[in-house]
DNA sequence: ATGAAAGCGCTAACAC
DNA sequence: GTGTTAGCGCTTTCAT
């Protein structure tokens, strides 16, 4: 277990100081004009030191830890681990590394978190928010740290965010359906007050009165993040045995698996007794006998926004905040009864 | 903006010294023998001023970060996903918080990311090992920095490890088949020399011989991770399109998944023309028309596993290394033909 | 029972 | 061109 080499071990190698090794690393040479004979010989002691920065010590001298901090509700699910990836590539090429968490959709929990990064001087946030946590996210902004909230967004918070228009992409699945002859659309949803799942419903509920069908309360059903399957199994069940609609929207591809599988049990044929549509993606969709149509954002894009926006903070002190809006698109397979 | 409350500054507030701060804060009032009445006062001051230590200050005099680096092949793939939630909760029960990176099964990507954990000061690793890297593990460890292996390991190199027996897990799962009267069984696995990989092939290669059935080279059909839409696409065809065998076994999800897209395209009906197994879980797997019968490993089990081994290390500098078995079982399906 | 001070490894302003 | 020095915020030994 070789002792770790610290920078003034490289200078004294050489007889130097650790100012000289320290400017070479960093590649101020030329503002500390230090003599190319001087860079040559501290650059080769280092390599044969196997010299290794100390980030944690660079990071208390400078005030910056080059690490940003991720909060997702759930980084098992593959919405949220698709972005990450995309958020771990982007933010090593700026040389940032993330720490990330799960806040479960709960406040406390991503309290905890927000605390616990904080304490640890992440530069910077990406949070998918949980509900009623704006307070949480003034006070990071109030102590001058950027965030960049993704996926949800609060309304009357100046802060920079990244989002598709789901009151739109909503209304488009909607639209699509009614256009295939259905006339009774049913929809599942997430019982939560935050923006993208009321922004869905409101888009489903607009679209359903754009073309004259007049929505019926029961037909919007919703499940709570906690206890989803049994929620799903519970509530689903009235609207369709007996059969009450023609077609089901669900508002996240988690609801879509789990809905999916009681319309299985219950013997319903997609899409000619009930067509389907979803948000977002899954390998599911593509194995269900009925191809699912879905809406999809591109998680990508979310991603490199999301740092893009972070960047930006952290490198020029702007006041002004981006409200970034990506594209969704309505993907048309066979479960919407378009075929 | 708030300017930052640092330990001196609640010192300074009621007038006593930093360390006494440090003591009571750190809940070392007893060893230090603090005051009661002081350490009430202490208390009271830091919340009043909303004092948050600075945890990278505290890691550079203490030379521990309380954070676990997480390395794996790709944080978007939910095996991996799945087992970083669970670490994740898992470490914060310690204490400790992790950052993650995607080596993409590439031996360089991943001595980056050693490198820059490294230069963080992370406590300890975790570790889906890319193929030939043992020498970066055996560096980790020659560092005396604790290393735990998951999913995948190298025979010969003296470190603590979690996995199942996929030997085992990979013959049940052909003998499976046998029973049910396949006697042609391929396989789709990738190519690489991982433990993991290689112990799937190889119990696949054993159940045969052990059930008198010759194996033909034929059969066993491999794709490399960076290739592998198209390599199973090139190879599963020659395989299927005249069907040479009666079942086909996945050696991951991702295999099956990309397999069975091909086998819809082929027509081949499962399992009356082709019986299927898999490797670890997937949505897809239910929604597939035929049920897919797939080896389950606890992702659970290895996480929490894993973490119990990195705090074991953390705590005892204990010499020997252990090598944690976790259960796999197989879930017997309608796609391998037993219903 | 409390305070003073050193020092973790690094950077940068300043001196020479 | 290069060296000296102070200090980031914290812990801990030692003195009192």
């Amino acid at each position: 277990m070789e002792k770790k080499v610290a920078l003034k071990d490289v200078a004294q190698h050489i007889g130097v100081s650790a100012a000289l090794v320290s400017y070479v690393l960093n590649g101020k040479e030329k503002e500390a004009r230090v003599g190319a004979e001087m860079a040559k010989r501290i650059k080769k002691a280092a390599a044969e030191l196997n010299y290794q920065p100390n980030l944690i010590a660079k990071s208390l001298k400078m005030g910056k830890t080059k690490t940003i901090g991720l909060i997702v509700a759930d980084i098992s699910n593959p919405f949220f681990s698709t972005i990450a990836r995309i958020i771990e590539d982007e933010a090593k090429k700026h040389g940032y590394v993330v720490i990330f968490g799960s806040s479960d959709e709960s406040a406390d929990k991503q309290l905890d978190l927000i605390d616990v990064f904080s304490t640890r001087l992440v530069d910077a946030f990406i949070i998918a928010p949980a509900a009623g946590t704006e307070e949480q996210i003034q006070n990071i902004i109030n102590r001058g740290v950027p965030v960049v909230l993704m996926d949800r967004f609060f309304p009357n918070l100046k802060v920079d965010c990244v989002h598709i228009n789901n009151l739109n992409a909503s209304g488009k699945a909607v639209k699509q359906l009614i256009k295939n002859g259905r006339k009774k659309i049913g929809m599942l949803a997430y019982d939560t007050t935050q923006s993208h799942m009321q922004d869905r419903k409101q888009g489903y509920k607009a679209a359903l009165k754009e073309k004259n069908i007049r929505f019926k309360k029961e037909w919007l059903i919703e499940a709570s993040y906690q206890h989803l399957e049994k929620d799903v199994a519970d509530k689903i069940k009235p609207l369709l045995k007996p059969l009450q609609i023609d077609a089901l929207f669900f508002a996240t591809n988690s609801l879509a698996v789990a809905g999916l599988k009681e319309i299985n049990k219950l013997g319903i044929k997609v899409p000619d007794d009930l067509a389907i549509i979803s948000f977002d993606e899954s390998d599911a969709f593509d194995f269900f006998y009925s191809p699912v149509t879905y809406v999809s954002q591109s998680l990508a894009d979310i991603g490199k926004e999301a740092i893009k926006l972070v960047i930006n903070r952290l490198h020029s002190k702007s006041k002004k905040n981006t409200n970034v809006i990506v594209e969704a698109k309505l993907i048309v397979r066979e479960s919407c009864g378009s075929l």
